[in-house]
DNA sequence: ATATGTGCAAAAAGTTTGCACCTAC
DNA sequence: GTAGGTGCAAACTTTTTGCACATAT
């Protein structure tokens, strides 16, 4: 299933005038096999486990490549290095566990509608957004 | 207006038991009279120009206390330096034109509601927020 | 008097880049 | 064949830090 994923990213890179190098292609398939944010640092490791050889400079020089494409998006939480996630989902925003650092994705048609509804307001229209939010398990709280 | 809202700051240092140099009297001044969101390179350029003697280091160091102390909040937008603006105000967010780089300000207490109860229902609540909006100016748009 | 703060210059951390060589198309 | 990509090492940007000296309380 991801193996099909990145196949298709080929194709579609191919497509778009990009070339499909060793290097990109085992990126890929690391992107596509990755459900969690890493940032690039990690996915050089995780590309030299798999046993492509990748420098670093590259991993960078290809994450701006395939954002640019828009198969894949950069975050960027509080600080912390760049982290980044495929870009084949739908649009969704972070909650960041503070205590954990555990990452979960939620999403809000209410909330992109309130976005919306400001901007126009004061004469905008939205070209992306960013939202976080920092949160700590409540104390007797409900089970995930 | 300004020079009596640092005089107060500086009491407040105190009262904290956090010392109130020279350079700290300079920046808190500087930030004082700062409406706009500057880094720690401007606002060392600001104190700079004001004649305050202070070194890059120092504004750092400062800055981080002056957060500590919750003078202060630290701003980080897509990719640039860390910005900085007074923390006196009320609550609000931040919405960017993409093609100027203007910084606005605007508030929802509807999005506010709706992000403690998305936390709420998985079982978190929320410790703090980043909502930032990157927006371009509308065509024939409503006037600001 | 002394705990804290400061300046300087060096280091850290993350990311980008110049250049000679390589390769997908 | 050639435009575009890669590796390496060096540069860059922002921020932090060790240490000797200075100063607010």
């Amino acid at each position: 299933m991801t193996e099909k994923r990145a196949k298709q990213l080929e194709e579609a890179l191919r497509a778009a005038g990009v070339r499909v190098t060793r290097q990109r292609a085992a990126l890929l398939r690391v992107l596509a096999e990755s459900a969690d944010h890493p940032d690039a640092a990690e996915l050089h490791a995780r590309a030299e486990a798999a046993g492509a050889g990748v420098s670093l400079a590259t991993v960078y020089r290809t994450l701006t490549t395939l954002q640019a494409q828009g198969v894949i998006e950069k975050l960027e939480f509080q600080g912390e290095p760049a982290r980044w996630e495929a870009a084949d989902q739908q649009h969704h925003d972070h909650m960041i566990d503070v205590e954990t650092g555990e990452v979960m994705e939620f999403t809000s048609d209410r909330i992109e509608r309130l976005q919306a509804e400001i901007a126009a307001e004061m004469g905008y229209e939205i070209v992306h957004h960013r939202m976080e939010l920092y949160v700590r398990r409540r104390r007797g709280g409900v089970p995930g």
